[in-house]
DNA sequence: AATGTTAGCTACATTCATGTATCTTACTTT
DNA sequence: AAAGTAAGATACATGAATGTAGCTAACATT
């Protein structure tokens, strides 16, 4: 009985990162709620019994999955157009959230029987190295810069952007397109943070 | 053998208010994906051939429950405060998104392994008697009263309320208190639609 | 080359939800 | 009062997921 299927077999990153794959992707498809070990090791083609090794449970394992996936792109803003910026970054979340990390990460944070502390150590892993939210990077770049008044950057208002984006994105189930994006930056965005400070 | 548990035996509206009640109550606390058959006779208190001769699936019992609770609350504003108008319809919100009601429509919509039908469905049925979203009905009225300009009430206006209310409520886990409410109506909507018209 | 580690496979008992079938009996209708 | 309806209870076969155990062979380390 000579010739099992496996030719090779996988170790260490080859096979960590087949699993953070397999369990994100699973996460994203079925919901937390329906994350099993099963599914994530059919899905990795493993055995459970190697994920069971290293976790106990699907969300244990999710989370780390999350932690280790590719950090989350960063807006790079100019300073000569705040609209073109604001728009970009928004683009910048809409790209992520359409991920299958991003929809994990959302599935997680709408699920009503989610452990707060879950939460906390998700927003802490996946979004310490960031600077904070999308269009908040770009605001506050611009407030640095004189172009904006920082009083008006209140978290309300940096929070703008990414509210309207992601309640877009539960009404339709689909990511706005840049005409949408850009009538958020135009009639909700820039109204709210006020006039332009002009350039000396 | 005589003293079996149940004293009387429930019918009609009354068993099914008990498990309406019941399917939205644990669809709110363990999210679509987990909600079972089961669960919801337990908590119900009947058996499970009883959910099973009206209904062959959780989801379809969910949705009818849903569609059978009682009406969401319309804002109702008059024509004198629109800043307090809009504070009370978010307040409105965030009081049916606290309900178990709320948290189930809130874990249906977020599921990532929604049917789109599903999701058109509940809308059309739990909202269909509702001229719109909370602020939206607040800004129309002052907008037909000549109060407010209706071309600055754009489908992202009329949804800036609705979406930072639910992104807190996503990040915190809670409802926003009064002060995050006039916050959200003082340095986001009312910049958005601009300036109040004079009473003439 | 010998040794240690562990991926991959199979097997098993357990638990939980499913869907169906059957029976009794409380309640309704006639 | 008799007949019909359906709630409530029990039982059962099925399937999925769990968590554990044991084996073998591929790969790494020495």
């Amino acid at each position: 009985m000579a010739d099992t299927g496996a030719r090779t077999r996988r170790r260490g990153k080859a096979l960590l990162d087949a699993i953070y794959a397999a369990a994100v992707e699973e996460a994203a498809a079925a919901g937390p709620g329906r994350l099993t070990m099963d599914a994530i090791a059919k899905r990795a083609a493993t055995a459970r019994t190697t994920l069971y090794r290293r976790w106990s449970d699907p969300l244990d394992l999710l989370l780390e999955a999350l932690a280790e996936l590719h950090p989350v792109e960063q807006p790079d803003p100019g300073a000569h157009d705040l609209r073109g910026d604001l728009i970009a970054s928004l683009r910048l979340m809409t790209d992520w959230s359409s991920s299958a990390a991003g929809r994990a990460v959302m599935a997680i944070v709408a699920d009503p029987a989610r452990d707060p502390a879950v939460v906390e150590a998700l927003f802490e892993r996946v979004f310490a190295r960031r600077g904070g939210t999308f269009t908040q990077t770009v605001l506050r770049h611009y407030a640095e810069h004189g172009r904006l008044d920082p009083d008006r950057l209140t978290p309300v208002v940096l929070d703008i952007g990414e509210a309207l984006v992601t309640k877009r994105m539960i009404d339709t189930g689909t990511a706005p397109d840049d005409a949408y994006l850009a009538a958020i930056v135009d009639q909700a965005i820039l109204p709210a943070v006020g006039p332009e400070t002009e350039t000396r």
